[in-house]
DNA sequence: CGACTACTTGAAATATTTCAAAGTGAGTGG
DNA sequence: CCACTCACTTTGAAATATTTCAAGTAGTCG
């Protein structure tokens, strides 16, 4: 594990991949220290993006994939009749963009939840990277397929009905990545809003509301504005798993 | 366009991609002649499945992803508590099992609608050929980004409650891909079962029926067992995408 | 501190699910 | 080749969950 130096002026434009502490987790996973040198020389790092700005729009042309640094991103796409769509949020360590590469252009949009930084990967030159460091290449066709099952299991999640389950799942579903980031899965923000999660699930922002306090009269969780504790993982589980035909 | 030989026994086994009908809609779209043979040499080609067989299952190593002869398959996962969950339909031309190359084990079953063909392209070998043919990396990370994209579209769909609008877009999406295959988008064959659109859609098999029964009444489609004329377009469209906040 | 947005809560309206049953079709075996 | 069975589809009526509408409360940001 790579020593990661505390930057006294809390800038990240100066760090590397190989001093980021996400490279347990990152695109780094998959190369050696020098090939190390070479990803490092195509990123444009640490890119410090504004709550609700946003890194690329659907319809632009596709360049780049980012990499999240710090902070909670949404993509979304908005539908024919010009409603939000959200398809994804994204946190640390988690690559985003990758749906511009088939038509060259972006089909979602990303806009930062909050206070965030990303990575840019300029795909021409991560492909150029990709087809000389064999693990790489690798890598990058993992990052895609994790993609297309966190898709899968959103689909899964929106295909079981009942509010709770939804619910429950995303919980759990939040709580396991934060986990995998070395932080709580007990504990933490909910960066998006109310309404945001209920897009997400295909929810009414009441029905989120509602099953939230449903939850808490159960004891299985609570909640402090953004702030969520899971108090009952087991319970959660339950509900997630309910069978519909005993 | 290369001319595509009428094989007088039915048999799909010795056909080469270079002599394939699928050729414009497959991987060969991204490599020269030379190339082409090289990928041909790769390919285990035309692998027939009985109706109901299985390609791969959940769990099992990861290979080979799996390019659609002929026929129609369905992928799916297990939920934690034994229900099935209908992930993608794909047709002729498609490509599967993508899903398995990120943890290297398979995470969807994958089962033939009707007697079927695949050509099986080891995962290993095509990789070493994409680092070497950079049009060919290029054109798999294109299918990957399509295969996303397409997720991403049932979970618009699944998002968009109300029955109506799901069954009308699910109809216009496969009328769509037929008509990208040069078949006709007005005419088709449902090669699921009501129940397998139900599971996909996130419906009750009953609404599923009873929405294509509304639909006929409405004179939008007609159907005949397991045909579908759709006989509207523009009305289907206009459900599809029905506005909610007017 | 005030305006605005986000969140919560209640009650009625609505759509889908569930349960029940009949009709249809395909495949099998006599 | 016909009859039978099993699975799939359709239809109806009641039950249920979520949405919608409405209003009040809390939080946030300038």
């Amino acid at each position: 594990m790579p020593k990661t130096p505390t930057c006294p002026h809390g800038s990240t434009m100066t760090v590397t991949c190989s001093d980021c502490s996400l490279n347990p987790i990152c695109l780094p996973i998959a190369v050696s220290k020098d090939e190390l040198i070479q990803l490092d020389e195509i990123i444009k790092r640490g890119r410090p993006i504004k709550k609700g700005e946003h890194i690329f729009n659907a319809g632009e042309g596709f360049r780049s994939v980012y990499a999240v640094r710090s902070g909670t991103l949404k993509t979304y796409t908005l539908t024919e009749n010009g409603e939000e769509q959200i398809t994804g949020f994204y946190l640390a360590g988690e690559i985003l963009g990758m749906d511009g590469i088939n038509t060259n252009h972006h089909s979602n949009s990303a806009k930062a939840l909050e206070a965030s930084a990303v990575c840019e990967i300029p795909f021409e030159r991560l492909e150029e990277l990709s087809a000389k460091i064999p693990s790489l290449q690798r890598h990058f066709f993992q990052l895609m397929s994790r993609e297309i099952q966190a898709d899968q299991q959103l689909i899964m999640l929106l295909s079981k009905k009942p509010a709770d389950e939804r619910i429950a799942s995303f919980l759990l579903n939040l709580g396991s990545r934060h986990e995998n980031r070395g932080l709580s899965g007990e504990r933490y923000r909910l960066n998006m809003s109310r309404s945001d999660i209920g897009n997400y699930l295909g929810l009414a922002v009441e029905t989120v509301s509602r099953t939230f306090t449903r939850f808490q009269q159960k004891s299985l969780i609570k909640t402090e504005g953004k702030e969520v504790e899971v108090l009952d993982k087991e319970g959660l589980r339950t509900i997630s798993n309910k069978a519909r035909t005993p």
